[in-house]
DNA sequence: GTGTATTTTTTGTCCACGACAAACGCGATC
DNA sequence: GATCGCGTTTGTCGTGGACAAAAAATACAC
């Protein structure tokens, strides 16, 4: 808790954890071991941190998400974090650099939101839902996560991109109407993944071929899964998962859903963490990616051919 | 994690906290003082719950979010428990039922998800965006909250409700083009609380006055709400809080929040957290339902007559 | 009876430190 | 180059004690 703006604030290990996403445990052992952070104590002894540990950390978790190990980097000094954070910027100037969304990018920020909202509604316009999606939304959704985790943006400003999109998509996706085509597809995340952004566009790619997609939105538990889809008689759960999702805990979670599941309905995974992932994964049919999504769509339309007919 | 289908399922400790909303530290210290819940062990030593345990801690936290306390209901036998269930659903039978909505409520379920989003888009065409959010959403939705409490819907029926809801706002929102009036304001909510249907109905009882809304979604940190209050110059910053918020953080963090935003930022919060917790929240301004945000709008511009004019 | 101040009980969070399994990095081998 | 051990790293879980804030209960004045 903070305990006065104008001396140096501090922060207690829960809003710690809130703010960075490390568990309490992870963030005593790191001190056990690594020395760092090493917060002040209250009269309780209770860890009080500062506001600079309080930045490091959340830095020292960026880098960690772009793949650098604890050990590296939790005791490093200042100097070496900022060449890591250096070298990591280097790293991501791709050489095949999408010009056209370039200017999009830049309008990411708080102040030029509406900007933002008029040009993403632009490019659907003239490039129609699914090719706005691939062509234009996912490599933006890319650019823009690369560019929060270089600390390049906001927060607040990777939120509000978010939100635009939602507008957008949801409009979109609202307008084809449900229509009671096939397959009834059950859209959702598991309660650990919290990006809907993957959802809806999966969802965008869906609908306009004529699928019957019901989205749950984020954060539904596996036995809730499991229970809508047998009360909504769906022919395929597709799921989510952003590559912030723990790795390990995506086998284990799909093979569980998998066997939970009636033979009968099928079991999409989609999502930076599933990508590559096959080989343990029997019985899920793994979307490499959105337009990969229209493939899958069309062998179960081949795997299930209409039977009213 | 779950080791068979066939036979009883068994959840780790990190799995039910998931599931249940209770912290791993709560769990343990209920297992130490009143012997439940009592989960076997795996070779390691640790805890196994099985799915009964987790059915009825999951019951346990809808009787202590209605209310009740730790030691009458968590010692307590499956009985007593039926009977405390019992008493709450008739005590919610109020009389001045609202007749209006009932048929709304019973759509809120998986297979009538059509006829729910039919039924909304009616009710909102006929009385207008604040009309509609004011006498037929959030009763709505805090019925839905009751029902789900009581263990009467899925969880999958009440994310397909938000869902519907969200769709249906958002595009109501967003046709009422950005505009450029004042105040400016910024709607989130911070980190603890997901729940955004209280978010957007603020939003869409503020957009219609002419103000000049941007939301930020869920989830916001504390520095991060700074930053962006002052990045996009906003004269007021709004927050949401769920009635499922952690009581004593909703003090602690909006303190916080206020000392750390300079003073000529308003700052606002509504929902069932705040409701009645005046005392102890100086420089806040305690939104006490829907309709009063427009009184707190009106206030807002008394106190800051046009500088243009 | 009603409102207010004081004590007691309840309750969730925090601490320390040890243990351990799964994931990772690395070298040897096919 | 791919696959297989093997030591190391790393996050999570366990126990039990402590404590402060909140709630309930009690005492007391009007």
């Amino acid at each position: 808790m903070n305990t006065l703006s104008h001396e140096q604030a501090v922060f207690s290990i829960a809003a710690v954890e809130r703010d960075t996403g490390l568990s309490k445990d992870t963030l005593r052992v790191w001190e056990r071991r690594y020395g760092f952070p090493a917060p002040a104590r209250n009269a309780n002894g209770e860890r009080l941190y500062p506001q600079d540990q309080l930045d490091r950390l959340r830095l020292i978790r960026r880098l960690l998400d772009a793949g650098h190990r604890p050990a590296r980097i939790v005791a490093a000094t200042a100097e070496e974090l900022a060449d890591l954070v250096e070298t990591l910027r280097n790293e991501s100037v791709d050489p095949q650099a999408p010009e056209h969304d370039a200017t999009l990018l830049q309008c990411v920020c708080l102040h030029r939101a509406a900007e933002l909202a008029a040009g993403l509604r632009r490019a659907l316009m003239k490039q129609g839902l699914q090719r706005f999606v691939v062509d234009t939304l996912a490599p933006l959704a890319a650019e823009v996560g690369e560019a929060w985790m270089r600390g390049e943006l906001l927060v607040a400003d990777e939120h509000l991109f978010t939100e635009q999109v939602q507008n957008l998509l949801r409009a979109a996706i609202g307008a084809q109407a449900g229509g009671d085509g096939r397959p009834r597809i059950l859209l959702t995340t598991l309660p650990d993944e919290l990006h809907v952004l993957g959802l809806l566009m999966a969802e965008a790619m869906l609908v306009p071929e004529g699928a019957a997609c019901t989205s749950l939105g984020t954060r539904t538990p596996l036995a809730d899964i499991r229970a809508a889809a047998l009360a909504g008689a769906f022919d395929v759960v597709a799921l989510s998962f952003s590559s912030a999702y723990p790795a390990r805990q995506v086998v284990d979670d799909l093979l569980e859903l998998r066997a939970s599941l009636p033979a009968h309905v099928a079991l999409w995974a989609g999502g930076g963490a599933v990508h590559n992932r096959h080989k343990r994964l029997d019985g899920v049919r793994v979307v490499e990616g959105l337009e990969d999504s229209l493939l899958a769509l069309q062998e179960w339309r081949d795997a299930h051919p209409s039977q009213s007919a």
